[in-house]
DNA sequence: TGACATTAGGTGTTATAACACACAGTATTC
DNA sequence: GAATACTGTGTGTTATAACACCTAATGTCA
C-alpha cells in the first residue's frame, strides 16, 4: 500500500473530489520532481528553465530559434523570455544576432560553452530520470504518460 | 489518439528515455493545470499558494498552526513562508498571535474574512476541477493517483 | 546554574517572475 | 505610397521567491 498524500499532509477530510484528488497528487509529484532537478542544476549555475532553454535550442533543426518561437515550446508560462536570455547571454551560454531578413526578429543559438554543458549534462540527467522514476515498470510509464495527455485534453 | 507533447512542442528527436518522457509530461500537465487555476484566483486577489495556505488552515484540527507546521504541510517547498503570511495578513485573510506555552511560536489562524474566502471558493474550485480533469473517468483518475504515489516512492 | 546547542521565527539583500507599456520593423489597405 | 494595424522585442516597475544570516526562547547537560 503505497502512503496516500492526505496522510502524508495531514489533511483532516477526505478531497472533495478525485479530480482534485489527482490534482493535488500531480502538484506535489511535480514539486519533488522540480527541486530535485533543481538540486542536480544548481552546481553549474543554471535553473531548470535554463536547461529546458539549453534543451530546446540544442533540438532546433535550424540552429537559431528567436524568442517567441522559443516561448512556444518552453513546457511553462514564461512572460518575461528576454531577460532569462539576457542572463544565459551574459554567463555566454547563448549568443543572440538580429535576423537580417525579418530585423524584428533575434535569433538566438547556443554558444560553444552552451552545447558543451548541455550535452555533459545529458548523462547525470539521464541518470537522475532514472534515479527519480526508475523504480516504474514501462507499462507503468507509459500509462502514466497516456493518462497525463489524456489529462491535457480541456488544457 | 491523443495528441503527444512531443510534436506539441515541435522537438526533433524522441525522448531520451521513457521516465524524462513521463517527467516532461508531468511538467507541462502541471503547468497548464497551475495557470488554469491562477486564473480562477485572480479575481479574488490571491495566487495559488496562497489558496493552499487558506485550504490548509481551514482544514488544521486547533484552529492555529505555527509557520513551521504550515510550511510542512504545503504542496510545495516555500522558503519564505513568513513574508507569505505577512502578505496574507496585511489583507485580513489571517491572523498572528504568539503562542503563550512556547513563546518562540507564533499560530496563525483564519479570520472571519479568510474563512468566508475560501468557503465561497469551495463552489468554484470544484467545478474548475471539474472542468479540468472531469473527462477522465473514475478509473483513470485512480489510476492516475495510484502512479503518481508510486512515482514519489524515491523523491 | 551556566555554557552550549537547538528550535522558531524574522530580516536584509539579491535574483527572478509578472505585468503593463513602448518602440521599431513589417504587412496591409485604400 | 501614406495611413494604419500588426508583430517581435525590449524596458520600467512592482511583486514574489530564494538564500544567508540574525535574534530570542527553549532545551540539555556538565
Amino acid at each position: 500500500m503505497t502512503p496516500d498524500l492526505r496522510s502524508e499532509l495531514r489533511q483532516r477530510k477526505p478531497f472533495d473530489s478525485l479530480q482534485q484528488d489527482a490534482h493535488l497528487n500531480l502538484v506535489r509529484t511535480f514539486a519533488l520532481l522540480q527541486d530535485a532537478f533543481e538540486q542536480l542544476f544548481k552546481p553549474y549555475g543554471i535553473s531548470n528553465t535554463q536547461y529546458n532553454v539549453l534543451r530546446i535550442l540544442r533540438g532546433a533543426e535550424s540552429g537559431g530559434l528567436c524568442r517567441n518561437e522559443l516561448r512556444e515550446r518552453l513546457l511553462t508560462r514564461m512572460p518575461d523570455v528576454t531577460r532569462l536570455l539576457d542572463r544565459m547571454e551574459e554567463v555566454g551560454l547563448i549568443a543572440r544576432e538580429r535576423v537580417t531578413t525579418d530585423r524584428r526578429q533575434v535569433s538566438t543559438r547556443l554558444t560553444k560553452q552552451g552545447r558543451r554543458l548541455v550535452d555533459d549534462l545529458d548523462d547525470v540527467v539521464l541518470a537522475e530520470h532514472q534515479r527519480t522514476l526508475g523504480h516504474l515498470n514501462k507499462t507503468e510509464l507509459n500509462s502514466l504518460i497516456e493518462l497525463l495527455s489524456r489529462a491535457r485534453e480541456n488544457l
